[in-house]
DNA sequence: CGAAAATTTGACATGACTCAACTGGAGTGG
DNA sequence: CCACTCCAGTTGAGTCATGTCAAATTTTCG
């Protein structure tokens, strides 16, 4: 069996801020394994069950779901050191609502839902940590559905490039035209008019 | 000290669903203390801090942002046997995003955060059911996030009579309209086109 | 290099917003 | 109890941004 590495960040988090001690930490990262999806490859999809936990260690993903019209809505999209997924297939054990599609080829590092569950019997810490990434989450969620409500395309574009500047380079202008809900035409426009500022 | 009347939901919930023993649901409501707020009264407003559980036994209400440009947008509407607040501020212990406005009078059930966790405590399947509600309430972001980027105004209204046929009667026009992202004007325009077909 | 996909650009239609006026009902005070 | 005020809701007209359809151009990738 091949040793995993794991990123520095990955580290930081469960042995400087959770605080697992050194051998719980061991038996934690114990359990993963390596995973990859290549570019436009598909992660999930809707009606699939998300059994695993994912950390990206590389790569970038986007969640999207698809309307009665066909069209295609990101939710979403997951960068290096989050976690991957539908949290709510994961939690309630039901198909998937959401596609998850790698935008680059990822690197993923994951652990089996009943692994983690077994784990967190006797580690607390892991599930009070799971717990807490749950509230987070939901923080998250509730802050896009808000700005999602308010800005303009315009803002929301701006505000979107100053949380992820990479995202201009990385992520194809039809997936954040569909992430902010406009047409690829008119964020191409909206493009074109702030250059011309 | 008079005895609080507590609604079926509430105690199917406490008793039924998760099973506590009559001396622990006996403990549980003993510290409940009620609240009233008049209509267009605020429970909460951006920057209070929301110490309390609600739960709501009579009355709806509406949780809302102001945005930059001054909007008042809603976010969601809470009725009876809903637990109200700011779910963020509850948790973190920081100021509240959100104004928690009554459309109604409204007649709540409250226990102090203080209260709440001293008795989970002693209780743990309080606490086990508080972290399900929040994956709960989290489902149901994701689920409002997921519309509020999917539906045409007009299915988002007819889909929204569908789950709170009583919204029509309750809940002004304007407030409607604001959950829906939309003019007040455009609602009223939307209404007129549907009652023409 | 060539095919397919992504992006850009153009022309036009549409639907929501804005500003403004009007209507109707609820609540207030004389 | 009526007149008045105020606010919510409705309606109208004009503007503008976005969507749609279509085509041109650029980029990607085998």
């Amino acid at each position: 069996m091949m040793t995993i590495e794991f990123p520095d960040k990955f580290v930081a988090l469960f042995r400087s801020d959770l605080g697992l001690t050194v051998e719980e930490y061991a038996l934690f990262t114990s359990h993963f394994h390596k995973e990859f999806v290549g570019k436009k490859q598909h992660y999930l999809r809707e009606g699939d069950f998300n059994t695993l936990k994912a950390y990206v260690t590389k790569g970038c993903s986007r969640n999207y779901i698809i309307d009665e019209t066909g069209k295609e809505k990101t939710l979403f999209f997951c960068f290096e050191d989050w976690w991957l997924g539908d949290i709510e297939s994961f939690l309630t054990g039901k198909p998937c609502k959401q596609y998850v599609q790698a935008i680059e080829d990822m690197e993923l590092l994951c652990i089996t839902k009943a692994d983690f569950y077994k784990l967190g019997e006797r580690i607390p810490r892991l599930m009070s940590w799971f717990n807490t990434k749950i509230q987070k989450t939901h923080f998250a969620t509730m802050h896009r559905l808000m700005e999602a409500k308010c800005s303009q395309p315009e803002e929301q574009y701006l505000s979107l490039l100053e949380k992820q500047p990479d995202i201009y380079q990385r992520v194809p202008l039809q997936y954040i035209a569909s992430y902010m809900n406009i047409e690829p035409q008119s964020l191409s426009r909206l493009r074109k008019r702030l250059t011309q500022k």
